[in-house]
DNA sequence: TATTGTTATACTCTATAACTATA
DNA sequence: TATAGTTATAGAGTATAACAATA
């Protein structure tokens, strides 16, 4: 790839010279755009959940939970690579608002198995309906046709 | 796309029931994907580069100054999408270990033209060859097809 | 009045370590 | 001894607000 070859260029304020600015190596960066593009996902994401006050890592892991009730935090943690410290806070917060529910488990004392409480269901519905949205967003935002090629390739090495 | 369309799952360990976990709606979240590529391409980076010491955000704005010497922080800020009061924290880190310069602007005193010194040069040089690296691990990971097609989709809205 | 840059505060996420209780 | 979970601490990233200097 030519470093010459500049794709992202920004517009200049009034000031300084309005030239644009070179980006130079950041435009042969995979994780230069996979973060710009990460970042715009997440922001819409949490203004569009603020009505549920839920941020994306509290998000799956409630998906997690409703779709595989009864298992532990470890399994719930590794699957979403969170820490397991990570997730005791989190859990604790989820539990707080009476959305989730610890349990000992009765074939090894030392581990929890998790369940969404009723309340906790019900908010999930909530949330998905403003989930939903944010994913129409999102595929305005992409494309419709882009989306369906990025996810394809996302999840080939998800 | 059906919620039954289940792609990512995870392997379980022994205590629990050995069944896989179902990842649910979190399959159809572009966010989802995104934030874990960007998650494993970061832990890349920042592993490759910790002989020098230099993190993602810190790299692009070495990079931004090489390319573009002299602008003010509000134009190196704007077009990183960093904050200005993160930015002068981050510029009072690499000017404290010699690699940028500040000087007062002659045409308007209140906005500092950035440099690179000599020693921010040399240092960059070794930087970019870690990053070169780290970039052919991503390609490796990525593939290096399902890469550029990755690299060409971000771009569009990059 | 508005802008540039600085300092300070707070919250989230991440990474550790130390601790308990169980196995 | 190893694992599950908790608590505490520290660093990075993000979002504010308040402030000084300059426009």
């Amino acid at each position: 790839m030519s470093a010459s070859n500049r794709l992202s260029q920004a517009s200049e304020r009034v000031g300084e010279r309005a030239t644009a600015l070179d980006f130079a190596e950041l435009n042969d960066h995979v994780g230069y755009f996979v973060r710009r593009l990460q970042v715009a996902v997440f922001t819409d994401f949490i203004g569009r959940l603020a009505p549920m006050k839920v941020r994306p890592a509290q998000y799956s892991v409630l998906i997690l939970i409703a779709a595989n009730p009864g298992r532990s935090q470890a399994t719930i943690g590794q699957a979403l690579q969170i820490e397991r410290a990570r997730l005791a806070r989190l859990l604790h917060e989820l539990e707080g608002r009476g959305w989730v529910e610890r349990r000992r488990s009765p074939r090894d004392g030392r581990s929890h198995s998790l369940f969404l409480t009723a309340a906790g269901t019900k908010a999930l519905a909530r949330i998905k309906m403003l989930t939903a949205r944010h994913e129409q967003t999102m595929a305005a935002f992409i494309g419709p046709k882009r989306r369906a090629v990025l996810l394809k390739l996302l999840r080939e090495f998800g």
